[in-house]
DNA sequence: TCAATCTGGTTGCATAATAAGACTAGTTTT
DNA sequence: AAAACTAGTCTTATTATGCAACCAGATTGA
């Protein structure tokens, strides 16, 4: 069959998804991101096949997203560490958990809660927000064709032709 | 192989994606969002093989994101439409292309561009804010099992044990 | 009107991706 | 020095995806 490749459509949240879109990927990154950085601590946190671990990671490899990197503790195995571009993946990882809170939480409640270091605050919702701070409502979410001047269809509410 | 279903896990990002992280999943839901309805649209606008574009659709419908309902058009043939749940996915569509933006663009440069339909700007970036609204550090983004009061290692920075 | 085409699938077959477990060379612990 | 651990690799089995053919009902065009 050979699985179709997202990276040549011009689409950037396609381009998105063909680095961290595969089964698995997300998860990896969201170790991570929690402070994963050897092969163990992805296979046991995550109980994921070690072959698909090791093509997984390759793969975030040379996307860009992680960097294998000699050992800071003297130990002879390398660790995986997320790159600048990995770590502005955290958007999408938060807004991921914000959405499963809400609609898919576990009976047992969510494992994590994110808070503001400095303040210790809750997060705010990652949201589309004004110039001002303010969030939107969705149906005040413009999408256009790149370069067109003029506002076409609403995200959310427009209809394709035919 | 019977791939593993993320549903039994408790972490919120997990459940999510276990709805909406398979393959052509978050296209399809792109395509919802910039309005496409029937089969045909995503079909056509994605180039899924028909098949997998049926198991996608079903699986999406069953999940509570996507409803088939009546076409409001007279036509015989039913339409796909986002719920609420689904439409809420909006803010992980938006982080995905903002990240694709930066780090993944096609080198024709973008499809689209996100504005605020009231006021006509660029949407603000999305990404973590604290209660005032600014944008925060990565950095100061912590994470602590639920239930927690300790604030214990940084979100992007803590280790796991051993 | 009525043949031609479109729509939303289904079915069968080929291949790729994932899973599970055995195995291994080198590393670390006891 | 033996035992256990680490980060893989290899083999085999099953699922997911792709592609083409097919089909019944809806719609369109002449």
């Amino acid at each position: 069959m050979k699985t179709k490749s997202f990276s040549d459509m011009q689409c950037s949240i396609a381009r998105t998804l063909d680095l961290v879109g595969s089964w698995w990927s997300l998860l990896i990154i969201r170790d991570a991101m929690l402070g994963a950085t050897r092969f163990k601590h992805f296979q046991k946190s995550l109980g994921i096949a070690k072959n698909t671990l090791t093509v997984r990671l390759n793969q975030l490899v040379d996307g860009g997203i992680l960097t294998k990197v000699a050992a800071s503790d003297g130990s002879a195995y390398d660790e995986y560490q997320l790159t600048e571009q990995g770590r502005e993946l955290a958007p999408i990882i938060l807004s991921l958990a914000q959405w499963g809170d809400k609609w898919a939480a576990h009976p047992n409640g969510p494992t994590f809660e994110y808070f503001d270091r400095q303040t210790g605050d809750d997060l705010t919702a990652i949201w589309p927000r004004r110039a001002g701070g303010e969030a939107m409502a969705l149906a005040d979410v413009g999408v256009k064709a790149a370069g067109t001047p003029t506002p076409p269809p609403n995200f959310l509410e427009g209809k394709p032709n035919s």
